[in-house]
DNA sequence: TTCGCCATGTAAGAGGTTACATGATTTA
DNA sequence: TAAATCATGTAACCTCTTACATGGCGAA
């Protein structure tokens, strides 16, 4: 069982209408921290719920970009949402490819190791970064619920700069 | 792109034989802060490997329990697992259906949500005992970079468990 | 005597990725 | 003039999960 991109769709859509397009980009952004799905996982998806009922389109038309299709949660789909944070908790699930390397990377060099560490640092100095621009930002008009998260998606991305840099002074040491 | 079961068979097996029903056990004990996947992957993958001549079956004959069969890597297979090491670094991938609730759950009443990062503590806190176990009981006879991954989970855990207590504070206050 | 552990495997299907197709506008 | 942004979508494919099937031994 793992966290599926319908709900966080259904999410995102509840706080305010979006198209596709923006949906990714939040993905990559502000949601980074604990979701992300590719557009061919976006747009299926929508036109997936769209067909159930749980949200609706409406086209609107631009000259000077492409149309989009803004999507908005009808009853029916917010009340899914809720019957699905009624449900049992779902385990975080997490990938490292970087952790793995370092797990079974005895034999790679240790200059190896510290160029992947290094990669892993900058990827989540970026997102912190971002995030901590975010909330400065928005921080006046957004709801309590949101802003504890993103604090979560700080503190998390700074406590994975924080273990990096550690093992880097090891490696030198 | 993301991180297969494929590699990180490959290099569970890379430091001993195990059998199917060990490396499962390594995903949800040792490994489990950096990848999870179930039986109907395990068995799948380790035919695949066999049959790509990347590691090697022997049957070892039990009378007291089923028979099991141990993987070992072979030459082919070694030299896969390093040029996987050689290419791109993969970014982490984070699936949390925590973080997502605090994030759409203005909705849900803060006793809830109090509810919800009790039990992302509870898991956080249990995962952080048993690594830490793990590093005190097989200190000795690790090799170095296995101790720094290790550590790495233990940092993460316990990151975890910061953020998520400080976030009940803020939702008490 | 029931439950958990040991141990392997398969079939169906869900859910996702990658790569492709299209194309105007804006920014560097 | 090249690259990035805006914007949607599909088809082929891959990986993994879920649920099922099987069965003996040891501990509570």
């Amino acid at each position: 069982m793992q966290l599926q991109a319908k709900y966080v769709i259904l999410g995102l859509l509840s706080t305010r209408t979006m198209s596709g397009y923006e949906i990714k980009k939040s993905f990559e952004g502000d949601i980074s921290f604990f979701f992300d799905a590719s557009y061919g996982s976006v747009y299926p998806t929508l036109n997936k719920l769209e067909k159930e009922g749980l949200i609706v389109k409406t086209t609107i038309v631009q000259t000077d970009r492409p149309n989009k299709h803004e999507y908005a949660v009808t009853e029916a789909g917010k009340e899914a949402l809720s019957d699905y944070m009624k449900g049992p908790l779902i385990e975080d699930q997490v990938r490292s490819d970087l952790t793995m390397r370092l797990y079974f990377g005895q034999k790679a060099g240790e200059s190896e190791m510290a160029g992947w560490i290094r990669q892993g640092l900058e990827q989540h100095r970026a997102k912190l970064a971002e995030l901590i621009l975010l909330m400065e930002e928005h921080q006046a008009h957004m709801p309590r619920s949101t802003k504890l998260s993103l604090q979560y998606g700080i503190d998390y991305h700074q406590g994975q700069v924080n273990a990096l840099s550690r093992l880097l002074e090891q490696l030198d040491s």
